[in-house]
DNA sequence: GATGGTCATAGCCTGATGTTATGGGTTCTA
DNA sequence: TAGAACCCATAACATCAGGCTATGACCATC
């Protein structure tokens, strides 16, 4: 298919019948687009020559629209206002009076960043839509490549490969929005659930219950600077079900700061921090140009004006 | 009052969105556009500035619309389809399937000229509309000349002061249709109802029945050359009165040819040529540029066709 | 990796579309 | 009947939007 382009009509002609049906003078129209006279004339002339014709015929000293050129000026009402609604919802865009977000976050996210931000941009941007999913960093990411969201929301252990500052997040716009510590979750009857700071070399023989693949690989990367490999005997993705395993004495298990915000520390286990320190990074990734979207801005702002320090979270 | 001139929205970049929407990459728009690639990149890239509103995003090896960009490509069936009509309606002027063309002509032009004249335009181009108005060759003029009529049909005597190719027709479009002969209208029992040719000069004594006030002019004019000045007893515009008149031993009278086409000759009066012999030319008027209107323009060229031959109408 | 497709950038060039200055008509008025 | 006021058209000129070609960078697929 080809698009008709109908090259002998332009706005510029429109708008001009149009102020010349409404002033009923060439002087006049010109006054009320902002142009001299002989631009308005001169535009005239090229536009009836176009199309071979006449839209206005001199009458005395004035001038008056020819038939064609009443049909012209009907039309560009039309025209002009199907324009003008078009700039309009630009407009509104523009000014965040409407837009859509959308953003992917990890699932710990869902229950502590997530739901503070939709709280903030309800108030500060009543008219922005912020549509959510949940998604680990690594189809977050994806999702971010294919345009299927604007914002994601990710996390990375120092020296991952999903490291958005390495380069698997080339070409997206990266930053990071706060660091948190990790922790170790022991049971209170533990030998070690005294010491202020545990050291994770103290914990070589424990069973160990690990989270999801990614937090898998960094509870193996600390064990490994510590000098063992740990015995993993659960894995869940879930932070309570953790809490409660190792109340119940069925092992040992490190945390993000983050995952314990929503989650109640069940009687008969405790937290500790550990040495050597790890941390972990939260991210906000965005697509190459899409933080030049007001609404996709505005959000932006919105995290990174988001205090997490109850959860223990800190700037990076 | 004063048009909003929204000089960030152009029907190119309109038109490029479009095409974006519907090819899904900047290449293809540009392809269905006619455009060379870097054409269309840069003017996106233009518009988007001076909307400062991204309106696509690059995702992988190609582009997708942003919400803005949904928002103006749905405007943009609408604007383009707006202009559709505005074009398809202009197409339809400018290819005789439609318009208007305002005519008016003198009286004795009413029932004869002009009936054939509809006539030939019903059959040759059925779409155009055509208003009559009646009306004085001066009339017309004035007419024409404030834009209520678009071609006048006009007569005028050598010599006079409304000859439309004398001063009066300034700045008019104009040309001689037909010409015709006068003639004198005679008692069938007058002493030269008889002579092949009527000298005027020897109806130095009658009583004369005048026409409308320019007739009467020309009157005036043609025994003022035979030597004499004429006796008006009365004075009338309609041609069968005239011949009624004559018939009924009232007087005699001098008339256009033309003006004996639609009246029937009463017995008791006849018609002859008269020497010196006189003429009244009948004129063709258009306003300034209006006969490159194409209906006013098809009505010209039908006018030119028309055959006057029976009605005693020769070409100039 | 090599290849093909897509977008971006650079440099250039043309013409569309403004501008001011000026002239010719037309209308109104002293 | 001038003359003033107004309006449109034309001329000469300036500028920049907007096109093109050539080329580079990136991404996906084989």
């Amino acid at each position: 298919m080809t698009i008709d382009l109908d090259p002998q009509l332009d706005l510029q002609s429109i708008r001009i019948v149009r102020a010349i049906a409404e002033s009923g003078s060439i002087t006049g129209a010109a006054r009320l687009l902002g142009y001299s006279q002989p631009a308005v004339s001169q535009h005239l002339q090229r536009t009836e020559s176009r199309l071979s014709l006449p839209l206005v015929t001199r009458v005395g000293r004035s001038v008056k629209l020819t038939e064609a050129g009443q049909v012209l000026a009907r039309h560009a009402i039309a025209i002009t206002s199907a324009l003008d609604a078009a700039t309009g919802d630009l407009a509104d865009l523009a000014g965040l009076r409407t837009g859509t977000v959308r953003l992917a976050a990890f699932p710990t996210a869902s229950s502590t960043i997530v739901p503070r931000l939709l709280a903030s941009m309800a108030e500060a941007h009543p008219g922005i839509q912020l549509s959510y999913v949940e998604a680990q960093p690594p189809e977050a990411v994806a999702l971010l490549r294919e345009g299927g969201i604007d914002l994601a929301v990710t996390f990375s252990y120092p020296g991952d490969r999903t490291d958005p500052h390495r380069d698997s997040a080339n070409g997206l716009n990266t930053e990071t929005l706060f660091t948190e510590e990790m922790v170790v979750v022991l049971p209170a009857t533990h030998p070690l659930a005294n010491e202020e700071v545990v050291d994770v070399a103290g914990l070589a023989g424990e069973r160990w219950i690990a989270g999801c693949p990614r937090c898998r690989g960094h509870l193996l990367a600390v064990c490994e600077v510590a000098g063992f490999d740990p015995t993993i005997t659960f894995e869940t993705d879930n932070a309570s079900a953790v809490l409660n395993m190792v109340a119940s004495n069925l092992g040992v298990a490190m945390l993000p700061r983050l995952a314990l915000a929503t989650a109640t520390l069940p009687v008969g286990a405790v937290i500790r921090p550990h040495t050597p320190q790890s941390i972990r990074s939260i991210h906000l990734l965005a697509g190459a140009g899409t933080r030049r979207v007001p609404s996709v801005a505005a959000t932006v702002s919105l995290l990174h004006k988001l205090d997490g320090g109850d959860w223990g979270l800190v700037a990076p």
